[in-house]
RNA sequence: GUGGGCGUAGCUCAGUCGGUAGAGCGCCAGGUUGUGGCCCUGGUGGUCGCGGGUUCAAAUCCCGUCGCUCACCCCA
């Protein structure tokens, strides 16, 4: 075979891509039921969009982004996030003039260029949640109690809820102060990483998954303890919302997002199911991104989470069975002579939606009884031409093993009031 | 970008000291001339990742290369 999917992207076979039906339409009813709204935007952008929104000192702008040029000579970009390229449509369409406040959600594929490994690839997708144009931690809340609400609708128990604080214009640069006070006569003893850091993104640092590093920043000032009145309120209000929703979650001041946006609220939802990749989605408040986009300012929070993880912890997750769907009916010709006529039948189950199938290989009845049998058909109709002569068909119970003859007219309505899901 | 492990049938894998490739599952057919599963019998299926080297002879040894995978960094 001469040719190969790229590195890092994977084929969706048939045997699997059932699982991602089951998760995508959990998605889409939850968000029905939560009132948000789907939007979809370009698989590419302006390289300047992820730049300037992610932040250009970010692993993703600086290293991971599928850049090139089109003929025209614009520098484009496969998108590596989607919450720049909503606001940017939320900007671009006046989303805000429509109504005050707008809750996105989405499910799209994402591309980063980093070197594959369990739990991530180079084209991945996320869904995600977006609610626009309010400070209020109310709308924290929503996102991140409609996340929960989603693993745990799917069944998915081994989670866990972390939250933090990572503040504000106000108060972030006292605090970064701070904490390089207190690294500074650490510097020579962290990571090469870690001093790399020192100055471009200190707040780094203290999530650092480098031992000694850990153990040099045990006890650094964290933003939570360092928050202004007003970033303060907020967290605690989030704290009380979340526990009067029932949301199990804790603090943990060292969660830093990657990302340069955020502001105030940071969370993680964690699997142990995972591998070293073990966070499940990740979201947080970014009231800035919208005014370095160029708009104006404009409040607003979100989240994302990776489907492949979510579905590496489905299959771990027992109580999270997915059943592959089968056909009900499978039609099975006795002879040639009444194989068309039994084709007519398979449409008319079809038209009543009955999902089925037929033999299109003309093969031997007994072939065709294997493969009804292999594709877990509930009933097989079996006719030849003793049959058609009477219009009628052999309906056989596949579990039961046992079977009647039954006028063909009487077919529909007998298979309707045995699959109740076809009506 | 760095490091470890692995590339043999559709899948999971065995293959000894170098002697020209096997099993299980799957698939197909028959055992039953109109009936699946279980069982039995037979069959299909391989550029041993690719290229080069050593050798009378390479899946096996050597060199190179590509790919997969896990981990580091970072992230979903």
């Amino acid at each position: 075979m001469k040719f190969k999917s790229i590195t890092g992207t994977k084929d969706l076979l048939p045997g699997e891509s059932y699982r991602w039906h089951y998760v995508e339409e959990k998605f889409h009813k939850l968000a029905r039921r939560y009132n948000f709204r789907e939007i979809r935007t370009p698989v590419f952008e302006h390289t300047e969009l992820f730049a300037r929104g992610i932040g250009e000192l970010t692993d993703i702008v600086g290293k991971e982004m599928y850049t090139f040029e089109d003929r025209s000579g614009n520098s484009l970009t496969l998108k590596p996030e989607m919450t720049a390229a909503v606001v940017r449509a939320y900007l671009q369409h006046n989303l805000g003039q429509q109504q005050p406040v707008s809750k996105l959600y989405y499910l799209a594929p994402m591309f980063r260029q980093e070197r594959p490994q369990k739990g991530r690839l180079r084209q991945f997708h996320q869904f995600g949640l977006e609610i626009i144009g309010t400070p209020g931690a109310l709308a924290d809340a929503e996102i991140i109690v409609m996340t929960a609400d989603y693993y745990a609708e799917l069944g998915i128990t081994n989670v866990k809820l972390k939250i933090n604080s990572v503040g504000c214009e106000k108060c972030r640069p006292g605090y970064k102060e701070k904490l390089k006070e207190f690294l500074r006569p650490k510097l020579s003893d962290l990571s090469e990483d870690s001093r790399r850091r020192f100055e471009t993104n200190p707040l780094r640092i203290i999530d650092s998954k480098d031992e000694r590093d850990r153990e040099l920043t045990e006890k650094a000032p964290l933003q939570k303890d360092h928050l202004c009145n007003e970033c303060n309120e907020h967290f605690t209000h989030l704290q009380d919302i979340l526990r009067e929703a029932d949301v199990e979650y804790a603090v943990d001041g060292k969660i830093v997002r990657g990302l340069d946006y955020y502001t105030k609220t940071a969370f993680e939802f964690i699997s142990s199911a995972l591998g070293s990749q073990d966070a499940l989605s990740g979201g947080g408040r970014y009231d800035l991104l919208a005014r370095e986009l160029g708009g104006k300012n404009v409040p607003a929070v979100g989240v994302a989470g990776g489907i492949e993880r979510l579905l590496l912890v489905l299959e771990e997750s027992e109580n999270a069975a997915v059943e592959e769907p089968h056909p009900a009916v499978y039609l099975a010709a006795a002879d040639d002579t009444a194989r068309i006529w039994l084709y007519g039948i398979t449409q008319q189950l079809r038209r009543n939606n009955i999902p089925c199938e037929t033999d299109l290989m003309l093969r031997s009845l007994k072939a065709q009884m294997r493969e009804a049998s292999r594709q877990n058909a509930a009933y097989t109709v079996i006719a030849g031409a003793e049959e058609r002569n009477k219009n009628e068909v052999v309906l056989k119970d596949m579990k039961a093993g046992d079977q009647q003859n039954v006028p063909v007219d009487e077919l529909v309505h007998i298979l309707q009031k045995q699959l109740p899901e076809s009506k």
